[in-house]
This record gives structure tokens, sequence and C-alpha cells, in this order.
DNA sequence: GGGCGGTTCGTTAGCGCTAACGGAACACGA
DNA sequence: TCGTGTTCCGTTAGCGCTAACGAACCGCCC
């Protein structure tokens, strides 16, 4: 049997031995008299494992408290099992609440998530954290920011993996969940309309918001199908000072019975603007923000606004990777989401 | 040369071709001729590499776009090179910024953030995000929440890694991070105190938060070193609705002249409760908030308040992390940063 | 000219898993 | 008795790195 005719040397079978501290699959293995490869297959809940084994090898697992290192997993199976996160700009209500609803979703989900978050919204910056991820490994990249630069940012670049993006207007190369805010913007408009108002202004958010962008869109649409002239919006950046500077801008003119502001932040800013002037709300004239954070209630007066489920759009995000991971063929359109009316104090018919 | 009488057979080499797509080491270390030890030590900056033979490596890696697998290296160097990262409970202003500013400082310092985050602050679903994460083999789990349950659970966990939580009050077993609570509120009571009121009321967090307990702590000392009456506090949640709530109870009762209001969120409900109840703020009554979130200079009237450096925060809590790692004997005590007063419009000299 | 220290590099052996294969043991029918 | 499947399990070979060692080569001094 020998194919050499020096002497059988003793080979230790190098069983490697919990040397390190942290248990290995081959302690267990030891422990519950099998080899490793049974261990991996008990783990892995695979079959063609005696039962009898399976609860020996589960029982040894119990007792070294052994879990299974995820860097040799990795490295073995060739994936990483996690899935990368950029949130950028200010954490807000909205992204913060998405990005908590994408986590729980991953985590249920089975995958990991490294985050790689930043103020910024510099496509420099952005390009470098799409590169960490990358280099990471992550299965896929995930892009919370309404900004148009940052999916332009995304858009020009080949990370090696899928890249989904919230993103309200059409991605052409990216995977793109959102939620219907152009629907929103008119329900809002609609509202106004019908109290009976007719000179409704707007004030958007910054140009670059693809958000912004739908909002406006479908409040001037709304206007349009009423006949109502549609005037430029003024625009904001979102900030409750925008909407103060925005507030006087429109009391000034002093034409508009009502306004429709595109997120909650910047109606209290026109609110504070409204209260500086004299100008009551919604007697000499109505406010209708977007969002619904859960302040607005508490304005001065109680803000009527439109209602966005953030965390539900997280977990779209979740739905949306999973299925291009699967590579699903017709995978449903997740960028269709209604935002809700929610009436409140800020908004009444108009008095002239 | 040859030690045996077989013909010599063409000895393959197994160098692993980049059959699977992503090129290795080992293709790097082909096309610049090297072994695959020297395109590791060019890799990890270590001496002992030829100035010319560096520059061939360098060459093959940009020439191949190579990346290092991180599972890879993490295997062979059995560190992770990842931390955790618990955000639990409502991504408020504070969370979510302090969460930001760790974020930035561990990329800086080269380490990857795993994010674990939960709307729940439940023991048990807190229990097995820590478990989730040790099971990664983060090498540090940072805690992000005002909570004492939480940090409770943490005290109990043996994780096998450094924990390090954000807490206003000692937390034995723990490391922790934290802002100096109690001199804000004392700051803020002060302030109130200057102007000339005598009857403060204080709206509390929650009776579970840290912050809230200390927040409370530095307004009845403030108080009592004035010699002024301590009443009991009214308890809210951070949520205006209960600053609405403690609102109207503080104008029932139609004793104080000021309020010192735990958060900017309470603030706002309670501003609110003050101008339906036809109480002018500041001539009938002074508030002051705290944390300085965004809006608060836009509530009305604008809400004088405390300053907290969030972003800062998360900034301490990476260096302690890295302090923690390096097993510094004598490193800084983070729990200091002290916030700053910030007076707008809400506060004023008592008119009774 | 030989010994000796430094620099530069290659070789080998892990890290802890999974994938692929093979082989032993047993049951069954022809 | 002999195949012929099953069922169960072990063996081997990677995955792509780092760590430890040792060999080759250079120049230097005695």
């Amino acid at each position: 049997m020998s194919d050499t005719d020096a002497p059988d040397l003793p080979v230790e079978p190098v069983e490697p031995a919990a040397a390190s501290g942290v248990p290995t699959m081959f302690d267990v293995a030891r422990r519950a008299g099998v080899s490793h490869q049974t261990v991996s297959r008990v783990l892995n809940d695979l079959t063609g494992v005696a039962a009898s084994t399976r609860l020996r090898v589960e029982q040894a697992i119990a007792e070294l408290s052994y879990t299974p290192s995820p860097a040799a997993r990795a490295m073995a199976k060739r994936r990483s099992g996690s899935i990368g996160l950029i949130q950028a700009g200010r954490p807000d209500y909205g992204p913060s609440n998405a990005a908590l609803g994408f986590n729980e979703a991953a985590h249920e989900a089975g995958y990991t998530v490294t985050q790689a978050s930043m103020r910024s919204l510099d496509g420099e910056v952005l390009r470098q954290a799409v590169h960490r991820l990358a280099l990471q490994r992550v299965e896929a990249i995930v892009l919370i920011s309404g900004e148009r630069e940052g999916v332009g940012v995304l858009t020009g670049i080949d990370a090696g993996v899928p890249l989904i993006v919230v993103a309200s207007e059409p991605t052409p190369g990216l995977h793109r969940v959102s939620m219907d805010q152009y629907g929103g913007a008119r329900i809002a408009t609609e509202h106004l309309v019908g109290l009976g108002h007719r000179e409704i202004r707007h004030v958007a958010g910054p140009v670059d918001s693809m958000d912004a962008s739908e909002r406006h869109r479908g409040w001037a649409d709304a206007m349009r199908t009423h006949g109502l002239e549609v005037h430029a919006p003024i625009v904001g950046d979102w900030l409750a000072a925008s909407g103060d500077a925005a507030g006087r801008e429109v009391l000034a003119e002093g034409t508009a019975t009502a306004v429709f502001v595109a997120n909650d932040q910047m109606s209290l800013g026109l609110l504070h603007a409204c209260h500086d002037a004299g100008v009551r709300v919604p007697d000499d004239l109505s406010v209708i923000g977007f969002d619904d954070i859960p302040e607005a209630a508490y304005f001065t007066p109680a803000l009527t606004t439109v209602r966005q489920d953030f965390e539900s759009l997280g977990r779209d995000i979740m739905a949306t990777v999973l299925d291009v991971l699967r590579d699903e063929p017709d995978a449903p359109d997740r960028t269709s989401r209604v935002p809700e009316l929610v009436v409140r104090g800020s908004t009444a018919a108009p008095t002239r």
C-alpha cells in the first residue's frame, strides 16, 4: 500500500485544537464524535444525517456554545450575506425611518446591514462610500437620498453589485423604490381646491430633489385640471428657515388664499412668518404640508398635511433587494404607495 | 536532481486562475512576476520590498483592479474590522445625528459599521440584536438609546466583546459616553432664574430615560441653589403630545411663570397648549427647551433652548471604542461635553 | 577567500468553513 | 449468492488571505 520505502511516520491528523478560545467546527465534531462535515451538515440543515447523530451534534454545539465564523462561511460560500446602506444628507424624519424599516426587514431576511452614511451630498464622497461598500463585497447597495445628483453618480458607477435607490423619478440602469409623490401632491391640492381656494401657491423643495419635482408636478397638474393659474413655485431647501422666507414672500405678494408647502418643516417656518405678520391661519391663509412628521399635529395651528409611511417604504426597499438578488423576472413595481391626507386645523374655506 | 525514478511529470503549480471573475492575490502575483506573499506585503505596506518590485505589484493591482477579499482577510487576521451599532427606539434628531457622527468617525478609523437598529425598546429584542452582532464577530458593540432598561440588559450580557453605551448615568461594567445633561439643565434653569423667575416648573422626559433624570436633577439642584421651591415635575414621553398635556396642567395650576421643558418636541406641544389657552409666551409664561432641533428657531415664538452637539457625541463614541480596543490604560473620560444656551424669543422677565 | 549580517523574496502552513466525491453498511429482489 | 440501491458519513480539496520561516543574494570586513 505504501508508495514509498520510507517507514510510515505517525501521521498526526491536523485537527486544530481550540487554542485561540473560540470553538471551531472541529471542536464540535470531536466532542460529538463525528467529522466536521457532519457538523456542517447539521448547521446548514442538510439531509443525510441520522436523527440520533443530529442530536449529538446539536448537543455538542450547545455545550460549547459554538457559533460558526461568518468570515469563514463567507469565504467558502463566496457571498458576504450583507447589504450596504448609504444614507446621504441630513438624517431627517423620512430617511431615518425608511432606514429603520429597511434594517428590520433586512435582518428578518437573514441579511446583515453595513452602514455607510454621510452628511455630505457631494458626488465624490458618495462615490467613495459606494467603493467602500463594494470593497466589503456587499451583495447589493441601497441609497436613501432623494437628490438627483446622488442617483446620477450611482448611474455612472459599475460597482459590480445591484444598486437600489429611493427615487420618485425613473432611474435608468438602477433599481428603484419610492412612494407616489405626485399622487400625494394632487391629493393635497385637491383638498385646497375642494375647500374653495383658487389662488394656491406652492413652496417647493430644492431643485435637485426628485420628490420636490414630483410634488411640484402633482400640484401643477391638479391646478390645471381645475383651470387654475399655475404660478412659479417658491423654492426652499426643506428647512424651516426657507419656509419662513417663502412665507414672507407669499404674504408680501398678498394674493394667495392657500399654500401647499412641500414638507412639514418648511410649513412650520411659513406658519411662523404668518404669525409674525399677523396673518391668521387658516382664516386668512390656508396651509397644507407634506410628510406628517410627529410634531405636525402640534404646530400652531395644527398642520393639515399628507402622511407618508416611511417605515413601509424601507421594507419595500428590502423586498426589492430580495427580488433583485433572486433575479425575479417579473418583480412587482414598488413605486406606487400612495400617501394619505390628514386634515387638521391649518386649512379652511377661503374668506375672500 | 530527481529523487524518484519516475519520469518528471509536468507539475502544474496550483495557482488558482481568475476563473470566478474577481481577481485574487495570485492573479496579481502572476502578473507582477512575484509570489503572492510579496503582493500581501505591498498591500499591508510592510518593509522588505524593493521599490521597483513594489511598483510592479502596484501596477498589476491597478491593471486588474484587484481588491483584497475582506472575508479572507478577516479569517487570516482573526478580526472582522467591523463594529456593531444598535440604535434603539425612535430615530429622533439626537440619536440619528449621533449615529451619523459615529459612522463617519468609524470609517475614518478604517472600521466598518454593522447596523442593528430597531424601533422597539424591549429587552428581549435588544438581547437578540446584541446576539446577532456577536455572531457577526464585531469587535465592539455600541448602543445608542438613553433608556435605562437597554443599558440594564447590556449589563447582564456577556457578548464577548466590549460594549459601549451612551448613558448619562454611571454604567458599571460598560464603557460610557455622554454629554453633560445635568450641566445643561442647570444652565437652562439659571437662565430663567436670572430673568427673575421664581416659580419654575419642569416637564420631564420618561422615567426610564437617564437623560431625563439628569436634566431633572440639574433643574432641581439649580432651584435649590437659589432657595426656590422644587415642585414634582410633570412627566412626559418626549413627544409633542405629552408636552401639550403638560402645558394644560401647568396652566390649570396657574402659579408658574416659567417652564423648563426637557426637550424641544415637548416644548412645541406646550407652546401649542399655551396658544390654545390664550396664554402669551413669553409675556405670561416663559418656556425653555432642550436639544435645539433645527425647527426650534421657528416655533411660535422662537424657542429658547439648550443646544447639544450630537454629531460630536457620535465621534466621541468612536474615540472611546478605539480607546477600548487599544486597551488604553488611562483613556479620557468622554462624558463632560457641556451643552450651550441658545436664547430666543420664548423666555423673558416675568410680569408678575 | 571565507564568514557574516542585511535585504529581498519565496515556500509552507494555517485561518474555519463548504462543496464534491467516495466508501462503508445495510436492505432488497433476482 | 450476487448485484443494486439507499442511507449515512468521512476524506479531500479548495475559498483568499496572513504569519512564520528559510533561502538566495548582496556587500563587507578580517
